[in-house]
RNA sequence: GUGACCAUAGCUCAAUUGGCAGAGCAUCUGGUUGUGGCCCAGAAGGUUGCGGGUUCGAGUCCCGCUGGUCACCCCA
């Protein structure tokens, strides 16, 4: 029989793994308490009309790489590609604008998206998203930039590379892009099949082309913080303005292009060493249009999301420290049906004193009992024996020593718990 | 969607010109009547990704497919 196997693109974490996932979990957790953001979850799957409208119709997320199927009464869902545009719904549908305005809110999930597989890119993939709405001070946009940095910061990341840019709005966007095509259009002949293509298609993607040939041209392209509208550039102004303040490094970057058509105004992200051609690990933006496009009142909001298998990556490409995984304390063994009596009991008792306890399964040899407490990193075997059980007590092995002591059964708990607390806190490794 | 490279035990990899599919690690058992790590012995573990072809004979050569990796596209 053919075995199964995970679908492309999706994967498996496994426990070496999960030391990684856990720990930025828990700072996840600390920052966004820190910074004073409740989280909010939101269903993986929407009607598709949702981010059909929320991402954008021409956006290659909504074109080709989403998740889309008729449900069984014959509405059209998807698997969610990114979260903004859920988490805008719930804030409509809720009536959330009534809470402290700016909301400031987070997540996290898996997103699905249908594309090919590479180094720090798969078809599911996880998210720390952040999002405040209500809100379209300059100051927040800082705000949100610093959630993720000082979250990196705390992960333990060091040369991190942040990088800014503004795309404009509704009222500057139009005629920078007309700009664009004015200038690339007399040159079309100089460029490269794909940039010719971008240039009827989408003109903005033709500022992060990789291509060779278009980099000479590129230097004397026109650049849209040139071009912004008063708002756009006063907005831009500020934010830089936070940013020094800050004495956060920073670069603009005239060819970030987000590749989501609600971007407005403040677009960033953040890369890390160590990646591969995948190397941005946090990217958002401003979009100041977007409630209104789904239906609610015009609301400012901006956020970003972060990829954690890319963090995840990097930080093990970095050979970052993370908390040891977390092992058994104790591990019961016994010998014979009248002491697993007893090992049943025991087992339970010392986890209702908070003890992390295993017990022997199988009635395996003693031998081979020890060895397993050995592989599974458990500090102490307790082993009851006939000797063990007529005595009422227990003898408790110290698996690092090898020394061994016996101990009265009704003690066991309170002589391990002391035993256990004079070691050393975890280790970080 | 396009391209390059790759596919042998759970994992990492051998297998000469085309000639009996192997090792290390991991798992289980034993080396003491009840004592882990090191060592020793043994067991189990495979339709060599799948399907064709060439050949007396294919893990090895040829074709197709599937999957993986990396890059493009795009994105976190």
């Amino acid at each position: 029989m053919a075995r199964y196997t995970r679908i492309t693109g999706m994967n498996d974490v496994l426990f070496e793994e999960q030391r990684y996932w856990r720990y930025v979990l828990e700072r996840i957790q600390h920052v966004t308490d820190l910074y004073g953001y409740r989280r909010i979850d939101v269903p993986v799957m929407e009607v598709t009309a949702l981010f059909v409208r929320g991402v954008g119709e021409g956006t290659d997320i909504v074109e080709k790489e989403m998740y889309s199927f008729e449900d069984r009464d014959g509405t059209m869902v998807s698997l969610r590609p990114e979260f903004t545009a859920g988490i805008m719904r719930a804030y409509i549908e809720n009536g959330l604008h009534v809470l402290p305005t700016p909301l400031k809110v987070w997540t996290t999930g898996p997103l699905f998206r249908h594309e090919k597989p590479q180094a720090g890119r798969y078809r599911q993939h996880s998210q720390f998203d952040v999002e405040v709405i209500g809100e379209q001070d300059a100051a927040v946009d800082v705000e949100v930039i610093s959630v993720a940095w000082h979250l990196f910061r705390d992960l333990g990341f060091r040369d991190l590379r942040l990088e800014i840019n503004s795309t404009g709005c509704p009222q500057c966007k139009p005629g920078y892009v007309r700009r664009l095509v004015d200038f690339f259009t007399p040159l079309a002949d100089q460029l490269p099949e794909v940039d010719r293509m971008r240039l009827c298609k989408n003109p903005l993607r033709l500022l992060d082309s990789k291509e060779e040939a278009t980099q000479p041209l590129l230097e004397r392209a026109p650049h849209i913080i040139e071009h912004l509208c008063a708002e756009c550039a006063e907005h831009f102004a500020q934010l830089r303005r936070y940013l020094d303040v800050l004495e956060r490094p920073y670069r603009i970057n005239y060819r970030i292009v987000r590749g989501l058509d609600y971007y407005t105004k403040t677009v960033f992200e953040i890369k890390a060493a160590g990646l591969g051609a995948q190397d941005t690990i946090c990217g958002g933006g401003r979009y100041d249009g977007l409630i209104a496009e789904l239906g609610g009142s015009p609301t400012p909001g901006i956020g970003f999301g972060s990829g954690i298998e890319r963090i995840v990556l990097a930080m093990r490409q970095l050979n970052l420290p993370v908390p040891e995984e977390v092992t058994p304390q104790v591990m019961v063994c016994y010998l014979g049906e009248t002491a697993k009596l007893t090992a049943v009991r025991l087992v339970e008792q010392l986890r209702d004193a908070g003890i992390r306890s295993v017990l022997a399964f199988g009635d395996r040899s003693l031998k081979a009992q020890l060895k397993h407490a050995d592989r599974i990193g458990a500090a102490y075997a307790v082993i009851l024996g006939e000797e063990e059980i007529q005595a009422g007590g227990a003898t408790v092995r110290a698996m690092a020593q090898g020394s061994q002591a016996v101990v009265a059964l009704n003690q066991l708990d309170s002589w391990l718990r002391m035993a256990l607390a004079s070691e050393a806190s975890p280790a970080m490794a």
